[in-house]
DNA sequence: TATGAATGAGTGTTCATTCAT
DNA sequence: AATGAATGAACACTCATTCAT
């Protein structure tokens, strides 16, 4: 039975069907990065979304499905931003290595993309399937199109022999790994990593150690 | 959920004549790394080490002190190794960097610090005090030893001016990402790496972009 | 949960010149004959009634409220025909417990009366007034007509003697059995009883184990 | 987190492992029977069992299963009374008759069948499993056991023509509605119906009217 | 020590009811 | 009059923790 009267000025709520599914994936994501799924609270959810909890059942069928929700929407706005960067590109190696490690550096600096990240790798087991798309829709692409730019690049000679998914590994896990520093150590107490700095002293280490001899001409 | 930092007078478990602790703690490491802390069941542990759940208690006050136990546990072992490694070796740093590369593959592949590091990555906001301890005592240390020896080897003039953190970063961060790749993505169909061949690859990369004109002779 | 007994100045609900109400009340009927009263859900009878959950309170003022008009509506139109039939009945008795027994047997046939009684049997401690206007508009009315024109009949000396309630009890008890045995049993794989047949054959029955000797030529 | 001490002078509980589910059924057959399946509270049937609601699922693994554990429960040592009665007797059907009414009647009302009769009843589109156990296990049993004897008796000459399951229903529906009688409209006012006189009076009438001029002499 | 039956606070989910539109 | 988004109390079920044995 609800509570017949709750005495407030305002109405109690407002019709805003429209708004209210990204309210609360905005607010489930700060709630799970915070606390991961399971300890994460419904309710906690529901009141920094600022909807009663029943409401968040008119958007997702279970506490599961706005966790999928969350995370696949993450992925969305990220797929496509590298391909077409790479795609677009005419140039050598150096310079479009330069471009791709600064700005992602850039984005995974301002993003909550390293919440995202723990909460991926946090739960794989529980939900392999989040996993799945992470590595299909988001990591795995990024790999292959840097990979391939890559073996590209060997066959015109400008990057020395070896596996290019390793060397596209080496080339963005620094970034990666700040950005997990970032949301692991620094709360702790650990030393700020500059991703930015990092970037552009890591890019140019590794485009040394890459390029052939002509290339680095 | 955690209170970070009770302040108990006691240890944390009593290390017993037998090897009842271990064990608990082995299992209890298995069932938290599959499920994270918070959805890991304690009759799954109990059931696993072979005792009663009434057991853990004996031996653990709480879940999160077993959970605590678990992590620092796995700390110990690692904590000194590189230090050892690296603080007796006389020579240049190439060779350094290649055993030291080498080595930790070789060990991140057969440990299971990959499952430790996503609990910790996954629980470092419910456990704020385990993501300090694995920083100062694993992978701060790490990085600093590793940074030290990169400053000393810049001020021999083996190795180009640059921040050593970040060098350190480099050089180590397609290892740590590779370990992470294999407990989240593998599990979902993702090509694994290999990690030894990974280390080769990469570290004969990083030397040459790290070292100077000089040292690379 | 029922509220036995709530006094209410304004009628249950209020009948509008549309069919509405009645609709509703169909819709329903079918839903709480199928889930019970606490299983059954005002989205589906709003559904199936084909308005929304709001329109409901439009009509009723509770759930409570509906079930009570479900039950109330589907006694009125049965109260006075049997009462008719029978005052209305010139002739032996014999002749009277063949008709009325044949038209009931055909009438509970045709009529959803089986949901009803199985509805108000299975709430019956939940919605007390219901079985209390079942009993009182309905089922004694029914047994109180049947067993007076009993008593006027052993009067006359065509029925043995006996208490009159517990023959007319025995009369209409295998069609009422009959009704229930429809509703609960035949869903799951019993074999049906033929109504009819099993009226014809139980009157005369019944009517041979209760007409004097007299009577019976 | 349990609350760490409510001051109590007796233990909290008692192991009792063996009599506590009869005993928590029993609670569960009161609690269902008085309020339906649906409008049950498991925290009601915990307290009526004197155990803590979480000590229902050491037995039970959801409320269905208790529901179910009730209702088959209660079927069981109803099962076979019948038809070792029946299949022990030597003698005429109209003793056998007398024997099976006046003893059905005694049992029904002793027992708490009516309450379980009403939940099978009520409950049979939510459970039909159940309505299929009670009508295979106890229902039709009782009544095939009943025509068996009909039919026989039909061949031996003692009873008129007429379909045999028809002349067991016409038998036993007067006792099995005195029992809905008795569980859904005394309650409510109605007068009760005596079940042992009910039965004397009915199984005289219907004898009568069943038997062959022969077998009545 | 060791067990595991018992506890009960906590939480995901449902749904009758309300009310802004 | 009618809608259906929003509410929130209620309840089934879980599981860390306790304690009689």
């Amino acid at each position: 039975m609800p509570s017949p009267g709750l005495p407030s000025g305002q109405p109690r709520w407002r019709r805003r069907k429209d708004a209210r599914p990204s309210e609360i994936i905005a607010a489930a994501f700060e709630v799970f990065a915070e606390r991961g799924f399971a300890a994460a609270r419904l309710d906690d959810i529901a009141a920094r979304a600022g909807v009663s909890k029943g409401a968040l059942y008119l958007y997702f069928a279970t506490k599961e499905d706005l966790f999928r929700a969350v995370v696949t929407e993450a992925v969305a706005p990220n797929i496509d931003l590298m391909a077409a960067m790479i795609g677009a590109y005419e140039g050598d190696f150096a310079s479009l290595a330069r471009l791709i490690v600064t700005s992602r550096a850039d984005m995974l600096a301002a993003s909550p993309i390293g919440g995202m990240a723990k909460m991926v790798i946090g739960e794989s087991r529980n939900f392999p399937e989040l996993a799945k798309v992470w590595h299909d829709a988001l990591v795995a692409k990024a790999l292959d199109l840097v990979a391939g730019v890559i073996a590209r690049a060997q066959e015109r000679g400008e990057i020395r022999p070896g596996d290019p998914r390793a060397y596209a590994l080496g080339l963005i896990a620094p970034l990666l790994l700040g950005v997990i520093w970032r949301e692991t150590f620094e709360p702790v107490g650990a030393p700020p990593f500059d991703l930015g700095a990092l970037a552009i002293q890591h890019v140019e280490t590794a485009l040394t150690g890459m390029l052939t001899e002509e290339a680095r001409r």
